[in-house]
RNA sequence: GCGGAUGUGGCGGAACUGGCAGACGCGCUAGACUUAGGAUCUAGUGGGAGACCGUGGGGGUUCAAGUCCUCUCAUCCGCACCA
């Protein structure tokens, strides 16, 4: 039977019953950990992109079994959020009942698919039994200090009377009425990410991550050296701090600005300016960080109406305020220094504020503004130093009259985990007149999230409205209370159930400290790098936290990360419904069997870069399966003249199996899919050149036959399993181990020497393998279309790099 | 704006640490087989008649550059409430 969908549903079938894929910590081997970023169920259907993750991610899985390991490869859903909870406004199906459908539908087809997951090892972050230790987690995080309340903003419909989400938000206006979105504040939930901003820094030297990952965290933690310095005012009572990593310029202050949300405006705005400040602080209210980040915007500010007093010299400075100032970073106050930064200088122009040059290069000859470095003038007993001497006086200065100190600044901000939402994890606290905030005690948890809520949005938490959920009792005076409406992020959710899944079903804890420490870190993660910051830090930062609180004992919980490219549309964009490129994996399954797609899509791309989807390939892939079929099908029937010889053919054939053994096994270790594949095909064609030989090797070719089935079970499992049992083995393919390639079959006679002459290639010679350099000379220089190239000319130059090349430089 | 990438034949993509650019495949061309061919098999295939020229473009380092340095252009992705 030729392979096709039916022979992909005979397997699944035998698998399962033989429980071919159950993971068994007692298994011998090595621990393993392979693991996928588990999916999100937002639609029915499995598409294009979780096929690309998770179907090379298996073969990889099967691979490291085949190499002896004991491979742990769990999956799972990440079932809480946003779209299940839109997807219920519009059309009135619960999220709960959405998303248990999905999920159902998409195992089946990750069973289809033939992957290895052993689904007693799994969780769903929508199920009580999951989100019972999500909650827990949050408790152990409030009682160490780690989960704070406090006021945040959040960008506000109006006419919608709700919270959205930043997708929700597109230019500026609510994407369902297009009303201009402000900002709104409100009391919530932080996690204190930022206590191991150092950490989680320092943490990425030992990691085995793409560095362009390491580097987008880097920059997300946003580590910079520079100095606090605090500046009175004429209200004595209140000082501005700023910080800077500019000190060295202190002396070039000539106003200071600060973020118009910041609560300090009320108490430094004058009554004459009072109009002014209200209205400027209102349109700051609809734009973005994005916006306000922006170089290109045109700096725009207003006057408070107040000073403040520059702590190195006395000079009387005006407090400014204007939205390139960020709350969030620093200390939400900038000390400008017009001369030497550009967004001073633009500001400083259009407003009209003087400038007072404080660096100058070593020529004198500076155009502001200067950022560069240089010597200081104008700054009194500092002049003539460096930027960095200045810098480390300056400090020292100011360290004096306690004004200013050497600090480090972050960009990263604590973790906001409060949802105004319906779909995600109750947050376990409760509100009590008399005893203010509770935590739920461990023993009641989970707070279950109760399935009646209206949840279509009116300005309030859907939980807010449901009283049988809101009221409770005090845990701790017994009085009546009410209980947190807001949900958790589900990036809370997703930061931990790596953890959970080797021990899924334990109802006691979240997990066991010992099974964890035994089957953690991961060794390897596969995901899409939009989860670079967020998903990756968050994740990092609560094992970093756990270990802190002895549940767990190591540092980090992703040793090796992969990142996976994306498939775009054939037209070469995101694929998306509306665009209508979009690519189904269904109907290519139906058409051609599981192990051609999986094989198309390991071959047809490279594995960390993705690319345009493209419908030929797959017609290739199926031509190479069929090959490989016809190929066995005649070796089966056909009587050969034997031969027991090893000769050329057969050196040739044992070369390139062990070379293909070799390759493959480098290939997919490193998730070079495409690459081992084209091995496999090196394989096949020399199998079918052999194979047509006057004499045949059978055990040799039969041997060959074998490996080669072996080598393919981790990439197409179905198709090699079939044929397993084609040629008679009784047992499944995938109980077999990695085969060995020999080194000796690797070594060839002769080699190919290229020969250059002034750079350009003229001709290539064979020498033995084990020819000396000075014979190897020899041998070049007897060739003639060197001897032609060198005639009347001077060797000025001659190098010979031993198997690789020979190069000669003549005038 | 900030941050991170990418750019190689007609196409998807190879090329380890600087060492024969284009592995493997698609497509194309020719041939074989066939009642037929959008099936299968065999051979060829970066460009150019050629010396030579070729990895987005310009400069540089080197015996040798897709790979290193420098400038530049184009495209894609992320930016803290999508997951």
């Amino acid at each position: 039977m030729a392979y096709s969908k039916e022979i992909d549903k005979k397997w699944q079938k035998k698998w399962k019953e033989g429980n071919l894929y159950r993971f068994d910590e007692k298994k011998p081997g090595k621990k393993f950990y392979t693991l996928e970023m588990f999916s999100y169920p937002s639609g029915a259907n499995l598409h294009l992109g979780h096929w690309f993750n998770f179907a090379p991610a298996d073969s990889f899985a099967r691979f490291k079994s085949m190499q002896g390991y004991n491979v742990f490869h769990p999956m799972g859903f990440d079932a809480f959020g946003l779209p299940a909870e839109n997807y219920a406004i519009k059309t009135g199906i619960h999220p709960q009942d959405s998303t248990i459908k999905n999920i159902a539908t998409m195992k089946k087809q990750l069973e289809e698919m033939g992957a290895t997951y052993d689904w007693n090892y799994s969780v769903e972050t929508c199920m009580p039994d999951y989100y019972k230790w999500t909650q827990w987690l949050f408790l152990q995080l409030y009682k160490n200090g780690l989960a704070y309340k406090k006021e945040a903003p959040v960008n506000w419909c109006s006419s919608c009377n709700t919270v959205l989400a930043n997708e929700q938000v597109i230019n500026g206006a609510c994407e369902r009425c297009k009303t201009v979105v402000e900002k709104k504040k409100l009391n919530q939930w932080f996690f204190k990410i930022t206590n191991y901003a150092e950490e989680l820094l320092e943490g990425l030297e030992t990691l085995d991550w793409p560095e362009a990952t390491k580097k987008i965290q880097t920059n997300w933690i946003g580590k910079s050296k520079g100095a606090e310095i605090t500046f009175k005012t004429e209200n004595k009572d209140i000082d501005i701090k700023v910080f800077t990593t500019r000190p060295d310029t202190l002396c070039g202050v000539t106003y200071v600005v600060l973020a118009p949300e910041s609560e300090l405006v009320e108490k430094f705005t004058k009554p004459e300016c009072q109009k002014a400040v209200e209205e400027y602080r209102q349109r700051t209210i609809h734009l973005s960080e994005i916006e306000r980040m922006s170089t290109e915007r045109t700096k725009t500010g207003t006057f408070t109406g107040s000073y403040a007093i520059n702590p190195i010299n006395g000079v009387k400075v005006p407090i400014w305020i204007s939205d390139y100032v960020l709350e969030g970073y620093g200390t939400g106050c900038v000390m400008a220094v017009p001369a030497h930064d550009e967004r001073d200088f633009e500001f400083a122009k259009k407003y009209q504020l003087p400038m007072i040059q404080v660096i100058d290069n070593r020529e004198g000859t500076a155009e502001l503004p200067y950022v560069e470095d240089g010597i200081l003038i104008n700054s009194n007993q500092f002049n003539g130093l460096t930027v960095e001497e200045a810098k480390k006086a300056i400090e020292k200065e100011l360290e004096k009259t306690n004004s200013g100190k050497e600090t480090i600044s972050y960009k990263l901000k604590d973790w906001l985990v409060s949802r105004q939402r319906y779909w995600g994890a109750p947050i376990p606290m409760i509100n009590c007149p008399d005893c203010g905030l509770v935590p739920v005690p461990e023993k009641d948890l989970p707070v279950l999230l109760p399935y009646d809520v209206e949840f279509k949005p009116d300005g309030e938490s859907p939980l807010k409205k449901c009283k049988e959920f809101m009221h409770c009792t005090c845990p701790k005076c017994g009085k009546d209370a009410l209980r947190e409406p807001d949900t958790l992020d589900t990036f809370v959710c997703s930061s931990w159930y790596y953890l959970r899944y080797p021990d899924a079903k334990n109802e006691k804890e979240a997990f066991n400290k010992e099974i964890v420490d035994k089957m953690l870190p991961v060794d390897v993660y596969v995901g899409g790098k939009e989860h670079a910051a967020m998903h990756l830090i968050y994740a990092r930062f609560i094992t970093k936290a756990l270990r802190d609180m002895e549940y767990l004992d190591f540092d980090e919980p992703f040793q090796k990360l992969v990142h996976q490219g994306m498939i775009l549309g054939p037209d070469g964009n995101k694929m998306s419904k509306s665009k209508g490129n979009t690519v189904a994996p269904d109907t290519y399954i139906d058409a051609y069997g599981s192990d051609v797609f999986r094989l198309y899509l390991m071959f047809g791309f490279s594995y960390t870069d993705g690319g345009p989807w493209k419908d030929e390939g797959i017609k290739a892939i199926s031509k190479y399966v069929s090959r490989v079929e016809n190929l066995i099908d005649k070796v089966l029937k056909t009587n050969y003249k034997e031969t027991e010889e090893v000769g050329e053919a057969e050196k040739s054939l044992l070369y390139v199996r062990s070379n293909t053994i070799k390759c493959m096994e480098e290939d997919i270790g490193i998730f070079q899919f495409n690459t081992a594949i084209a091995r496999s095909m090196e394989l096949v064609n020399e199998l079918v050149k052999y194979e047509s030989s006057e004499k045949v090797n059978k055990k040799l070719l039969m041997e060959t036959i074998e490996d080669y089935i072996k080598i393919m079970s981790p990439l197409a499992p179905h198709f090699t399993e079939e044929l397993w049992e084609k040629i008679g083995k009784a047992e499944s393919v995938h109980k077999e181990l990695w085969p060995k390639y020999k080194e000796e079959d690797l070594h060839l006679d002769t080699i190919e020497i290229p020969v250059q002459v002034n750079g350009k290639l003229k001709a290539v010679v064979k020498v033995g393998s084990q020819t000396s350099p000075e014979d190897v000379k020899e041998i070049v220089k007897k060739n003639t279309t060197i001897a032609e190239a060198l005639k009347d000319k001077t060797i000025k130059k001659e190098v010979y790099v031993p198997k690789k090349i020979y190069s000669i430089v003549v005038s």
